[in-house]
DNA sequence: CCCATGTCAGTATCACTGAAATAA
DNA sequence: CTTATTTCAGTGGTACTGACATGG
């Protein structure tokens, strides 16, 4: 049988129905991620890790870890898996033997340089069909929510 | 020694600077999340579930899935950990025994009804400081992206 | 037999905490 | 000795895929 399906509930409360928004992008961007990791081979955090580092040749684990806002220790398993596809190597800075700098294989630099299919050119698509006020508008209001969120009391 | 910190890259690029903010979003939104998980006892994906439990009581698990956009058996894990910690309870419907329906305990109206210390509290001073056009627009905004992302070509 | 609901096993990534190794 | 950089072990949550049991 068809199964009577009963009606989908919409919660209500303006601060709820967009913390589903919130909730529905992250995953939306999560699921967006695992597919390009079938296609090209990286997840999104991965991606943007070799687009940095094709910004930035040399750079260090701490920079990278800073620049992205993560933990040192998740930016090891980031790297690893990175490294282990080939996509970027290390070197060790010769005046500060401490610090690992990662710079880009060839392979990695064809992943950076990769458009098609990427969560990047999602995006793309979607702040095309916006004014230029209504992206500003947007980035600045989920600036204010990151704010917000890393101070939660 | 203080160490040589080299200049933090912003990486250039219209679309790939919103990127990042989407992913920082992404990220405050976990970490927010495991922090609410130390002290409310659930984290956000959890107590949406709850909440959404409470607006509609008796709700089936396949209802629930759609109505937050997982997949059923990433939702078994979520409701498996609610139910291991007394939130909420699973009765099978009588007139369909496929299907489970969930309730809140009273443990469980509890961590509904919390409104310190959540995810939620921080999103509403988020919004609290833009105007309603701002929200509005911003909203607008996430559900093209959410849209385009769930095309990826 | 077919379809729907839901669970289960297995896999992978992310995101820590806390401790340790190494170097400055 | 202190501090900085990075790794490592261990833990837990999300999110599948694919197979399966059960019921309509």
């Amino acid at each position: 049988m068809p199964a009577v399906r009963d009606p989908l509930p919409r919660p209500s409360g303006h601060t709820l129905e967009f913390m589903q928004t919130l909730w529905e992008l992250s995953h939306a961007l999560q699921v967006a991620s695992k597919r390009m990791a079938r296609t090209l081979g990286v997840t999104g955090p991965q991606r943007l890790v070799l687009r940095v580092v094709g910004q930035v040749p040399g750079i260090a684990a701490r920079d990278l870890a800073s620049a992205l806002g993560l933990h040192p220790s998740t930016l090891t398993g980031v790297l690893d898996r990175l490294e282990k596809q080939k996509l970027l190597v290390r070197t060790v800075d010769p005046t500060d033997r401490r610090r690992a700098r990662f710079e880009l294989t060839a392979k990695g630099k064809g992943v950076d340089a990769a458009r098609k299919g990427t969560v990047e050119a999602a995006v793309k698509r979607g702040l095309a069909r916006a004014t230029p006020a209504t992206v500003a508008g947007t980035r600045r209001m989920l600036g204010l929510l990151v704010a917000e969120l890393d101070r939660l009391d």
